[in-house]
RNA sequence: GCCGUUGUAGCUCAGAUGGUAGAGCAUUUCCAUGGUAAGGAAAAGGUCUCGGGUUCAAUUCCCGACAACGGCUCCA
């Protein structure tokens, strides 16, 4: 079935929901009713009191079958704005759009088909009876905003899934199901990687030793591809007086996102919400010659901002967060290179975690908007123009997103998609030259002259939280060998076991393998069932055969049958897999 | 922040028109020394999210806070 069709179907069935609706609850207010990527919604105002729940759904769907099973015509009629006010005289809703629409001199129409009509530019089947109903689900209730201001009332927004056939809903369904097994709150649970505590507060997550290793086993690998690059640490304290962020132009337009601290001396101080400017107070502390450029400071390092509790979510979105962080000062005519040396660094590292095509944003600022962000016209137009440059060199192909970028620059950003066709932003490479105007950051160049110096900003993870919650979510928590917290599971056979497999332990932790030992009084099956659950790439039971040089069956990770394989084998072969990033 | 739903043991969930609660898994101990996805038994574990109110009595009803979930808005 072609695009266009489906979503004719799709409109259609929102006109029956509404139509469902109006028949329960017949002195409801309606919103709009549009498609959107696999179904559509219908936005109302119930009357007072009146609650849908998710149960509710059920019967407005089982009216909503109902009247599509009637096989009404969609007729539509062009109506003046005088005859649509008088008909739709009891919905204020559409008599808002009808003196909206009427003042831009758009032609109006009434659709009406059986019971029900609403005012509606079109875009139906002939016939209800083309609504597939059995690829049909109510499947949500939530709360919008008329218009999709927060200043309008907030609306009840019905959502509905529509496929052509029962099948693609089925499917649709199953994919929705294993996006759920695979969720990360749950996994980070299960896999004991973090937790969140009401005393600490939501959004602040907390990690487990497990977890730790992880989020450390990462940003190893991002700095050993940085230090090969000739990036140097830097170290900067997590709060900051009011005064930086006044030169950076943060305070004014992100204040309130800021966890505000004033002293007992009544000094204002906030945390810090990212880290470019405590970095340019490093480079600046000297003076700089341009023989000292380009200066690549790297730092993995918490950030604070006071999101509102409603947008938190999981790891994806918190109040503090990790930011594996690099600014690199440099002159104009060094940014391609750096850039260049970063994208490769994004390369290596994304290939290694398992996302294998990313695709690439230019991340322009949004022209209608420009009062959002800082610096001039010709600087953002010029430095646009740049990317696009960039982009066109390394021949890769890129798209275009107006008003997606940052408050001081345009970005490259990358976009992973996970195993489930999801797609995240990930990695991101800054041109700023706002910031060096504001903090003055010059180099002395070659003719004695201050030189006017470039930053450029490179998150590889960006967010490690938001990074884990991905990567959790597009492996489901079975994550390469390299990265696994635990990469071997010892299970010894029986008591008498346990000091063999605890020299085993000692030996494979010497190779450099990370070893976890099972010394419970369990059977070898529960040991194994729940080192599975664990996802552990390999599992060795150790018993007498395997302490008295016998080959190793050795239970590998998402297969059914065990591999033969002498110790040393093993130890090499996991040892290989470990160095090559696997 | 807004709309809606929810909050009972570490986890997953039962439960009572208002009379302080129960299971499985996990935990601890004991028995079993067990060979690749749950061996057996016992014990321990709860201010029923928190704070007010109504009541002889509140985990249950009412109000408020906090937190989680689904969205909206936002995301430097």
């Amino acid at each position: 079935m072609d695009q266009e069709r489906l979503e004719h179907i799709r409109h259609s069935a929102a006109h029956m929901l509404a139509a469902a609706v109006l028949e329960l609850y017949p002195r409801t207010k309606l919103g709009i009713g549009p498609t959107v990527e696999n179904g559509f919604y219908y936005d109302f105002l119930f009357p007072q009191g009146t609650t849908v729940s998710e149960e509710d759904l059920a019967s407005i769907e089982t009216v909503m079958k109902k009247i599509i099973s009637g096989h009404h015509d969609f007729v539509g009629r062009s109506v003046t704005a005088v005859e649509a006010e008088s008909e739709e005289a009891d919905q204020p809703f559409k008599l808002e759009l009808i003196k909206e629409f009427a003042g831009e001199g758009k032609n109006l129409t009434i659709y009406e088909s059986g019971p029900f009509k609403d005012l509606c530019r079109g875009g139906h089947v002939d016939n209800t009876s083309e609504i597939p109903a059995d690829g049909l689900k109510l499947h949500r209730v939530a709360g919008a905003y008329w218009r999709g201001s927060e200043k309008n009332p907030m609306l009840t927004r019905i959502y509905g899934l529509l496929f052509a056939t029962k099948e693609e809903l089925d499917s649709y369904l199953e994919k929705l199901e294993e996006a759920k097994k695979r969720d990360h709150r749950k996994l980070g649970a299960e896999l004991d990687l973090f937790t969140f505590s009401d005393l600490v507060g939501a959004g602040l997550a907390l990690w487990t030793p497990k977890g730790t290793l992880l989020r450390n086993t990462l940003d190893d690998f991002v700095w050993q591809l940085r230090k090969e690059r000739g990036y140097e640490k830097v170290t900067i304290p997590h709060i900051t007086k009011k005064d930086l962020y006044e030169t950076s132009g943060h305070w004014d337009k992100f204040k309130d996102d800021l966890f505000k601290i004033t002293t007992r001396e009544g000094h204002e101080f906030a945390m810090k919400p990212m880290n470019c400017p405590h970095h340019t107070q490093i480079f600046n502390h000297v003076s700089r010659s341009y023989r000292d450029l380009p200066q690549r400071y790297a730092e993995t390092t918490m950030c604070y901002r006071d999101e509102q509790t409603g947008e938190l979510h999981g790891l994806s979105r918190v109040r503090g967060f990790t930011q594996d962080d690099a600014h690199v000062f440099c002159r104009e005519s060094q940014v391609k290179e750096e850039m260049f040396k970063i994208w490769d660094i994004i390369e290596a590292f994304y290939k290694a975690v398992g996302f294998n095509d990313l695709r690439v944003r230019l991340s322009l600022h949004d022209p209608a908007q420009f009062e959002k962000y800082l610096g001039t016209k010709e600087v953002w137009e010029n430095t646009e123009k740049q990317l696009r440059e960039m982009v066109a060199e390394r021949g890769v192909e890129a798209f275009e997103a107006l008003g997606e970028a940052a408050m001081y620059g345009p970005k490259i950003d990358f976009m992973a998609k996970d195993s489930i066709g999801r797609e995240w932003q990930v990695a991101t490479i800054q041109i700023d030259r706002n910031q060096p105007e504001r903090f003055d950051l010059v180099c002395v160049n070659e003719q004695g002259e201050k030189e006017r110096v470039v930053m450029v900003h490179a998150a590889i993870m960006g967010s490690i939280e938001r990074f884990l919650s991905i990567l959790i979510e597009h492996h489901a928590g079975a994550f390469p060998v390299w990265v696994s917290p635990v990469q071997v599971l010892l299970a010894p056979v029986s008591s008498k076991h346990v000091g063999g497999a605890r020299a085993l332990l000692n030996e494979l932790t010497e190779a450099g393998i990370r070893t976890g030992i099972d010394e419970a009084d369990e059977t070898i099956g529960n040991k194994v069932r729940k080192a599975a659950g664990q996802k552990i790439p390999y599992i060795v039971v150790v018993g007498d055969k395997e302490l008295g040089g016998e080959p190793w069956m050795i239970r590998v990770r998402g297969q059914k049958d065990q591999v033969k394989m002498t110790k040393e084998e093993f130890i090499e072969k996991v040892r290989n897999e470990i160095a090559g990033k696997i």
